[in-house]
RNA sequence: GAGCCGUUAGCUCAGCCGGUAGAGCAUCGGCCUUUUAAGCCGAGGGUCGCAGGUUCGACUCCUGCACGGCUCACCA
């Protein structure tokens, strides 16, 4: 009892009543807000382009009709100034009591936050700030909750991925970065479809996960009795459609993968994967060449960026170095993968944690982590080790590496790529090889590779990264509209 | 999962070597008809993340827990 009066005399909940009991006035005087129909017949972009050569002082004949929420207010006794916001931009409001009349004391009454309609007249003011004038005005929706405060925004990290509505209503660089997601996104599809390929798309939710070696999340089919799933890749029925003679081809979607999350990593993220019949890992990186730049420029208008502190040059063609030089050259280290026992005792000997992680990990550890942070202009890693893919096509000249690459921007992986492996009978003997530990045997996968896949390549781009990249983010999260969270306990 | 750091009013933040809580914005009341981070006068608002402990006394020190950030580990 006690608990429940100190709850509702709590400070937070006397704001929300004193908004309850702006509403109740409103609704006796007025109407129903939330029953209010009102359509914008104009916005706040069409004002500003339509009056943009009203000068100071000067009052139009233009009439509006706008709708938005109330981000200040500035009363002044017998007029107040308000600005609304809409989708495109902001406008002042400007409200008399000798326009309004009786109905001015309601408008005073409106809070910050509001969601309001106004008919009004555009002019512009002595300050040369376009301005409606209020002729009438409607309330939509009452904003119950205080906004959070107009000059620094929402700073809680935490509050912000959160409640990302109120990121995006206070913290313009937010709106920002998602409006560039979108815009690159859409890039990176008038590219690729204008080169052919085609959009699919694949099971989410499937029998044995494949294309990558991560752990998926489950989850079970009912009516099936069976345990689904969620996909860690769509690597494997991309290839069953070239298989089918979709022979270009791409998914743009997410993956989920059961692991750790940081600054780069959340348990569902998205990727592109492209894949093009009678191709090769070259014309990959000609592609990736291609498709970043197109992005960039088109978002950017440059291909030298900015990345946190570092500048980095887009422009093509990007540095390519073998596994093996990169090693040598930038983590002064030289060894013969085939050799466990060393490879462990280096990566060890470089403060690397070694138990219980294969070969293949080991590897890719010792890039990571030696090479990785020196690749900070747009760089190729080619010619991996065999063993840290089981999906790729071997070289020709040296059946130890594999026709794959890894895109490295900002220091960060962004990409990987290879050749596909498409002779089945090896597919099949690699696959049995780790079969048991992260992967099962796909046999739908193996058998359409029997019926005859065209020798091709295909490429993966994390898209968040991508994102992240372009618009200069730190973390993975800020690029994400609802991050994972943990979920916050009651009480 | 481990280490380090953080959590104070609705929001943004101060708060010293332990002495009992501060500002700005927002809110409420008053004045104000071209302001724009409007202004002026006044007021209210806090279980200092949660639970223990030490102490005459804890926002402050200690322990545990929750949530978050960064780093490490798994992964992209």
């Amino acid at each position: 009892m006690e608990e429940k009066k100190r709850r509702i005399n709590s400070p937070e909940e006397r704001l929300v009543k004193e908004r309850k009991d702006k509403l109740k006035l409103w609704m006796e005087k007025e109407e129903n807000p939330y029953l209010t129909r009102f359509i914008p017949r104009h916005t706040t972009g069409w004002i500003a382009r339509k009056c943009e050569t009203v000068t100071s002082g000067e009052k139009t004949d233009v009439k509006v009709e706008i709708a938005g929420r109330i981000t200040a207010l500035r009363g002044h006794g017998k007029s107040s100034f308000a600005d609304v916001r809409d989708a495109e931009g902001k406008i002042q409001i400007y409200a008399r009591e000798e326009t309004l009349g009786e109905r001015y004391f309601l408008f005073k009454k409106l809070d910050l936050g509001d969601i309001v309609g106004v008919k009004g007249r555009v002019f512009r003011t002595r300050t040369g700030e376009l301005t409606v004038e209020a002729l009438d005005f409607f309330l939509l929706a009452k904003s119950l909750r205080p906004l959070p405060e107009k000059w620094h925004g929402l700073q809680d990290v935490e509050l912000r991925y959160r409640k990302r509505y109120l990121d995006l209503l206070s913290n313009p660089n937010t709106k920002k970065i998602f409006l560039d997601r979108a815009a690159i996104i859409k890039f990176i599809r008038d590219f690729l479809n204008k080169k052919g390929f085609l959009e699919v798309e694949t099971p989410m939710m499937q029998p044995i996960p494949g294309g990558a070696t991560a752990r998926p999340f489950r989850t079970h089919h009912h009516a099936l009795g069976e345990d689904l799933y969620f996909r860690i890749a769509p690597e494997l029925y991309l290839k069953k459609l070239v298989v089918g003679g979709i022979e270009k081809v791409y998914e743009l979607n997410k993956n989920f993968r059961n692991e750790g999350m940081d600054r780069l990593h959340n348990p569902e993220f998205t990727m592109l994967e492209v894949y093009s019949a009678y191709s090769s890992y070259e014309e990959m990186m000609k592609l990736t060449e291609e498709l970043v730049c197109e992005v960039a420029g088109k978002l950017k208008g440059t291909l030298k960026i900015s990345y946190q502190g570092d500048e980095i040059n887009l422009s093509p063609p990007w540095r390519r170095i073998t596994f093996e030089r990169a090693l040598k050259e930038m983590g002064d280290i030289e060894l013969d993968f085939q050799d466990t026992s060393r490879l462990r005792k280096t990566a060890a000997g470089l403060g690397l944690a070694v138990e219980g992680l294969r070969d293949d990990q080991i590897i890719e550890h010792l890039l990571d982590h030696q090479v990785a942070p020196k690749l900070v202009q747009p760089t190729f890693v080619i010619d991996y080790p065999f063993q840290t893919s089981l999906l790729a096509r071997r070289k020709k000249e040296n059946s130890a590496l594999i026709e794959r690459f890894e895109i490295f921007i900002g220091a960060e992986e962004l990409g990987n790529a290879y050749s596909e492996l498409n002779d089945p009978i090896d597919q099949r003997k690699r696959m049995m090889e780790v079969k048991g530990e992260s992967q099962s045997l796909d046999e739908d996968f193996l058998e359409a590779l029997e019926y005859g896949m065209p020798p091709t390549g295909g490429l993966g781009i994390g898209i968040d990264r991508l994102v992240m990249l372009l618009t200069d983010s730190a973390s993975i999260r800020d690029v994400i509209l609802f991050p994972q969270m943990r979920p916050k306990k009651q009480q």
